[in-house]
RNA sequence: GCCCCCAUAGCUCAACGGAUAGAGCGUAAGCCUCCGGAGCUUGAGAUAGAGGUUCGAUUCCUCUUGGGGGCACCA
């Protein structure tokens, strides 16, 4: 149980004597802006002053007197908050618990048991793997880690499209529009990611010529119904090609990126049990026939008409997407569904969702979707089928580089703090700034990126906080002694007081992160711990002072604070940089 | 045309209905023979407009303006 806890529970004990029939309100014990108002504050008296009859000034005195208690002091505050300071004992005593707690420190049991199952990234074979599906990959796995650390069992899903009529455009482009044989051109291919590459410009070329003539649409669709079927020998050779190269390429970006699967789904499975799921809601009345096609009309809960099944009799996304809610839960019976995808989806999902709920209401109860915004560029748009996109590749290459650079600016200097040059740490140093960037806002909105000023390594930035933990860790190494938190005294220095009072905060960030599925919760609050820390050891030498003992325990709990929160935001936390 | 999301400093973002709206970048001025200067300190600078609900509104509701996304056989 956090300090934050305690104080909630100790405050509705008293309030539900006070209230008695009027019931405890929905009051908050909150964090205040500045440090003069203590450690935590509640309205509670605000609260209940309507329904009391009383002024909130008056409760808040009669409060302060019942919840007096030796862990904490109480002052009141116009217009009736109760302000709470926690002694300075209970403070020394969390770094203590801090660093008992090690790695463990910020988790909580908020989904103990639970079986939660996330599905994020969802890449389509024959196309690039772009900066959203980065986007995407980094917001579920942060997620998946909140989750984790939050008790539940986690496991990661991914979903692949490998059927549909972008697979078919890029089989047609290779049929129709390159003069060279197909083996003799992929054999010449080293890697994966060549290959990969090759089907991403053949698709580009597939849906630029599917675009406005009507003869190419008619052959591409005939293509996707052998695909599906397969029944032509050299179009299967093709698309297996294509399949197995793009998804092995795939799979050495996760690795890069620091997400292990556990499930992969993929499209071609997902539509045949779309299907059944679909014939079974058209005897229930759920669909409906239109034009040869199967669909949904939304209009009846307030949504819009989709297509399930089109006129060809296959599956579409939609279908496809019913079929893997329950394959999901076939695999794994989950206690929870999470689904990270971009926004763009939001109403598609809805449809979905409903229509779910009336053929497994139980699934689309479990089923949570996690609309993430778009990384789009400052200048211009971006877009797969024009070719006209940035892929995931080409941002690590330009951190990388540009990290180097800066490095190299750095190591110029006259005071050369450069400390590891290797590729392992810029590897690190580089994803940091790029995940930190997405992680830093809230996860529903655009990120506008531009390469100027979005990937920093300065200021509110990943390496900034993985510069501080180096920092941190680096005076931990330099001391012959070790912390004690049971050392401090009244002559502490002001900015350590200031990080004992928001070191306690890092398990409400992870809850509220979790309550919100929003990591940023997480990165803001480690940004401000940082700059706290940071400013810290600007004005207080640690070796050597007096209070040496309890400023470094007061650091070795900051390190261990941000391991933890940068662990959760997936971002690696070098020892030296 | 209908539906959904968004609008905070020059730029990019914070702020569970709560106290003096908080950062980064940029900008101006500084940082001691000292533990890591990817750092620290100080300054200037903002809630799109109009109503409403509330003890209290950047936050909730309505309208206006401006942006983004979606709307039957793409995913």
């Amino acid at each position: 149980m956090t300090l934050r806890d305690s104080l909630y529970e100790k405050i509705s004990q008293v309030i539900a004597e006070l209230a008695g029939s009027l019931g405890v309100p929905d009051f908050s014990v909150e964090v205040p802006e500045s440090i003069e108002y203590g450690d935590y504050a509640t309205n509670v008296a605000l609260m209940l002053a309507k329904s009391l009859g009383r002024s909130p000034m008056d409760i808040a005195e009669e409060l302060a007197k019942k919840l007096t208690d030796e862990r904490w002091e109480i002052s009141v505050a116009p217009p009736g908050f109760l302000n709470f300071r926690f002694a300075s004992t209970i403070r020394a005593a969390h770094i203590g618990t801090i660093i008992e707690m090690q790695d463990q420190y910020g988790a909580n049991e908020l989904l103990k048991g639970k079986k939660v199952i996330v599905e994020y990234t969802d890449p389509n074979p024959f196309k690039e793997f772009h900066i959203g599906h980065l986007m995407s990959n980094t917001i579920g796995e942060s997620i998946s880690r909140v989750v984790e650390f939050s008790g539940a069992e986690v496991k990661r899903a991914n979903y692949q499209g490998d059927v549909g009529l972008h697979v078919a455009k890029a089989v047609w482009a290779i049929l129709n529009k390159t003069s060279l044989n197909f083996k003799k051109q992929v054999e010449r291919m080293n890697t994966d990611k060549e290959k990969a590459a090759y089907f991403g410009l053949m698709y580009a070329m597939g849906a630029k010529a599917s675009e406005s003539d009507e003869q190419t649409q008619k052959e591409v669709k005939e293509i996707n119904k052998k695909i599906f079927d397969r029944s032509d020998p050299y179009i299967n050779e093709v698309y297996d090609e294509g399949r197995k190269s793009s998804l092995a390429y795939f799979e050495e970006i996760y690795k890069l990126l620091g997400t292990k699967f556990d499930f992969s789904f993929f499209e071609s499975k997902t539509g045949e049990k779309g299907k059944e799921l679909v014939s079974e809601g058209l005897q229930k009345g759920v669909f409906e026939q239109s034009d040869n096609a199967i669909v949904f009309r939304g209009e009846k809960v307030g949504l819009h008409t989709r297509v399930f099944i089109n006129s060809a009799g296959l599956p579409t996304y939609e279908a496809k997407e019913l079929g893997l809610a329950v394959e999901k839960y076939e695999l794994y019976p989950y206690d929870l569904a999470l689904v990270v995808t971009g926004n763009e989806i939001r109403e598609y999902f809805k449809v979905v969702r409903a229509v779910l709920q009336q053929l497994r209401p139980q699934l689309a109860e479990n089923l949570v979707h996690i609309p993430h915004g778009m990384l789009r560029l400052k200048s211009g748009k971006m877009s797969s089928r024009t070719g006209d996109v940035m892929r995931a590749e080409d941002l690590l290459v330009y951190a990388r580089v540009e990290l180097v650079s800066r490095i190299h600016e750095i190591m110029s200097g006259e005071k050369d703090m450069w400390r590891a040059e290797n590729q392992k740490t810029v590897e690190q140093v580089a994803l940091g700034a790029i995940k930190y960037s997405i992680l830093r806002q809230s996860a529903g909105k655009d990120i506008i990126f531009d390469f100027e000023t979005s990937l920093s390594f300065y200021g509110d930035s990943g390496p900034y906080l993985q510069y501080t933990y180096a920092r941190a860790r680096s005076v931990l190494r330099k001391s012959d002694t070790k912390g004690d938190p049971t050392s401090r005294n009244k002559t502490i220095h002001e900015d350590s007081v200031a990080l004992e009072r928001y070191l306690l905060y890092f398990p409400d960030a992870v809850a509220e992160a979790l309550r919100t599925y929003n990591p940023h919760h997480i990165a803001n609050y480690l940004f401000h711990l940082s700059q706290k820390f940071n400013s810290f050891y600007a004005h207080e030498k640690i070796i050597g002072s007096e209070r040496m003992l309890y400023s470094l325990a007061v650091t070795e709990a900051v390190a261990i604070t941000l391991k933890n929160g940068l662990n959760l935001l997936g971002i690696e936390t070098p020892e030296e940089m």
